[in-house]
RNA sequence: GCUGGCGUAGCUCAGCUGGUAGAGCAGCUGACUUGUAAUCAGCAGGUCACCAGUUCAAAUCUGGUCGCCAGCUCCA
């Protein structure tokens, strides 16, 4: 959506027709900002002591209809600074006037001037482009949505504003179409079929964001962590397994004390005059184990890597299904190597990204440089060992062919981060893998090797999870796939419906020789009819039902139907299906997608 | 943590303006043994999130606590 586009102006214009409706009805009302976004608009108010909720927002729908009926013109006029605070203060917008004073004070205002717009007798400072007329604006095509807190100018220390979110597209259609789809997006919320599929639990007795892994669920994890230890294997990683507690002399050690200690558990006081944390990170194990011993360059690269359990204390209200939770299993590895190491190990870890996200069929993520901000206290303060490896990763991704986008203020406290942010259905935009290049921990943790020239030197540390957190992998992939995994890490591999019972023999006899080769397999042997049983299989999401009647039991084939191709079925003689199945565990094959053939 | 909304059986939900709870699915039992998405019947399931208060009487009204949802802040 350009500022040019029509879409872009009704949007933009139905935030200065709601925010009129708005002051309409609750006159002594503080406008803060107002834009257009992705499927519509928001603006922000302050309404003082008045409660407004979306009980309200049919009232202020009625104002905007009349408003819009009116036929106002858009106009634009301009006013110095002065002008402008002058008669901002006297229409009330502290806000506003704040935040025309910073547009002149930091050179955005064009010639020191302010531009206003103004439609029948509401005015507000404003960029624009709007539409002509409120004429243009599709009556139909637009829907106050709902109403929710947010901080002025994003910062909780300030106060909070109420902001109003619409709906708005250029037909009624595309707006019940928009509805539609946002509904039927729900239906694969990973937290409704968390529950559904019997993936995962939180309950209320353990925890916010403290997820059991119920048994399905947890053939998800297992499959993905046997898969990553295949790689690694392969890559050269080491396997290790580390302790989730630790003593605060480590993270004193680390800087996670103080960097982040408002994202940790508060510490455990034991009687040996120690304080013990819940880990939020693994890495500082990991530099023990590099530290355990000297090390010789012909070591290096040095990798370690393990699928370790963290805490971290995350807000409550920031806590969402598997999204956010405050204990997480990560994909964790640390690279430990040379200068002149960085840039091939650093480009193996994206050969690997490609090889889970292609094989997964994780398309949809934009690559981010997660750069530091000089401004910002957050960051260990070394400049030029910030630009010397931002620049490295910089120059990494763009040998790599990666298309990127910088962003300032992104960093990990100790190093630059190449992030992979991915939107979940409801369109919220996650980090869900990252690499990073770490200049500070070598040093903080004394670690070091024997160059070849017999010098002792720090190493670079690369810290990796490609596969992110189970929890946060998972829920993405609970959505995306609709909670139809593919065999090879689905719950339940394949089911057997039997038509009647004289195919049991037969039945049982599959199941055996699957369950032999360690195939997850079940009888559906109920008094359910056989509709009921194709049915609850295939609500279960089951990647494959293989169908057992007098037919296959005479000449030893199944009837193979997968959920991906429901209307194609196979007939499959029994050694062949078995062959089969062996391939698509073996090779990971995606038969989860309907253009995959078997 | 902040703003707003919500909280009834395992799940999805009904229960009008206060008169101490109901359905479908799931579960259990029995009958039916079925060729591609719900066979029939019966049984069992809830201190209506929790704690106070108002009232002769609270799932319903008020306050508080906890939890969930959306957004803000923060982050894998």
């Amino acid at each position: 959506m350009k500022e040019a586009d029509q879409l872009y102006k009704i949007r933009h214009s139905l935030a200065h027709i709601m925010a009129q409706a708005v002051q309409d009805i609750y006159p002594n009302v503080k406008m803060g900002f107002g834009p257009p976004v992705d499927n519509g608009f928001y603006y922000d108010f302050d309404f003082g002591d008045v409660k407004v909720s979306e009980a309200d927002l049919k009232n202020i729908e009625k104002k905007m209809y009349k408003i819009i009926n009116q036929k106002q013109e858009f106009s634009i006029f301009y006013k110095p600074l002065d002008q402008a605070v002058e008669m901002l203060e006297k229409m009330g917008q502290n806000y506003k006037v704040e935040y025309a004073r910073e547009l002149v004070e930091t050179g955005q205002a064009e010639n020191g001037e302010l531009s206003f717009y103004q439609n029948g007798p509401f005015v507000d400072m404003c960029e624009g482009p709007h539409v002509v007329q409120t004429s243009e604006v599709p009556i139909k095509g637009f829907k106050l949505d709902r109403i929710s807190g947010s901080y002025w100018r994003g910062d909780e220390k300030r106060p909070m504003l109420t902001r109003i979110y619409g709906l708005a597209f250029e037909t009624e259609e595309e707006l019940k179409d928009y509805i539609r789809r946002r509904e039927l997006a729900m239906q694969r919320d990973h937290r409704k079929l968390g529950t559904e599929l019997e993936l995962f639990l939180i309950d209320d007795e353990v925890g916010s964001g403290l997820p059991l892994w119920l048994p399905k669920g947890n053939v998800i994890r297992a499959e993905l962590e046997k898969w990553a230890k295949e790689v690694e294997f392969k890559a050269g990683y080491h396997q290790v397994s580390t302790p989730s507690i630790t003593k605060s002399e480590l993270y004193y050690r680390s800087g996670h004390l103080p960097y982040y200690k408002e994202s940790m558990f508060p510490p455990m006081a034991l009687d040996d005059n120690n304080e013990y944390y819940l880990r939020p990170m693994n890495c500082p194990h990991h530099h023990k184990i590099y530290g355990f011993r000297p090390r010789s360059y012909r070591e290096l690269p040095f990798r370690l890597a393990e699928y370790g359990d963290m805490f971290r204390y995350e807000k409550h209200g920031s806590l969402s299904g598997l999204l956010r939770v405050r204990a997480m299993t990560l994909n964790d590895a640390h690279i430990y190597c040379e200068l002149d190491q960085v840039k091939d190990e650093f480009k193996n870890v994206i050969g690997l990204y490609r090889l889970y996200y292609d094989k997964l069929r994780l398309g949809n993520f934009r690559v981010r440089l997660s750069l530091h901000d000089p401004a910002s206290d957050k960051y260990v303060k070394n400049e030029d060992m910030w630009l010397f490896s931002e620049q490295i990763v910089r120059d990494i991704l763009n040998d790599a062919g990666v298309s990127f986008i910088e962003e300032a203020g992104e960093a990990a406290f100790y190093g630059p981060k190449m992030d992979i942010q991915i939107k979940n259905l409801l369109g919220r935009e996650e980090t869900v893998s990252t690499c990073q290049l770490d200049f500070v921990m070598a040093e903080r943790f004394d670690l070091e090797y024997s160059a070849k020239d017999g010098t002792l030197k720090r190493p670079y540390i690369i810290h990796r999870a490609p596969l992110s957190t189970h929890e946060r992998m998972i829920s993405f992939l609970i959505e995306f796939y609709g909670g139809a995994f593919p065999t090879w890490m689905s719950p339940v591999q394949v089911l057997l419906v039997p038509v009647n019972e004289d195919c049991m023999d037969y039945c049982n006899e599959i199941a055996n020789t699957l369950f032999e080769s360690e195939f997850r397999v079940e009888i559906d042997d109920s008094s359910d009819s056989f509709n009921k049983k194709i049915r609850k299989g295939t609500t279960q999401k089951i990647p494959n039902i293989w169908i057992i009647g007098n037919e296959e039991v005479s000449n030893r084939s199944v009837t193979w139907r997968r959920y991906a191709r429901q209307q194609n079925q196979l007939k499959v003689d029994f050694t062949s299906a078995v062959e089969k199945l062996q391939f698509m565990r073996s090779d990971r094959v995606m038969d989860n997608f309907d253009d995959v053939e078997i």
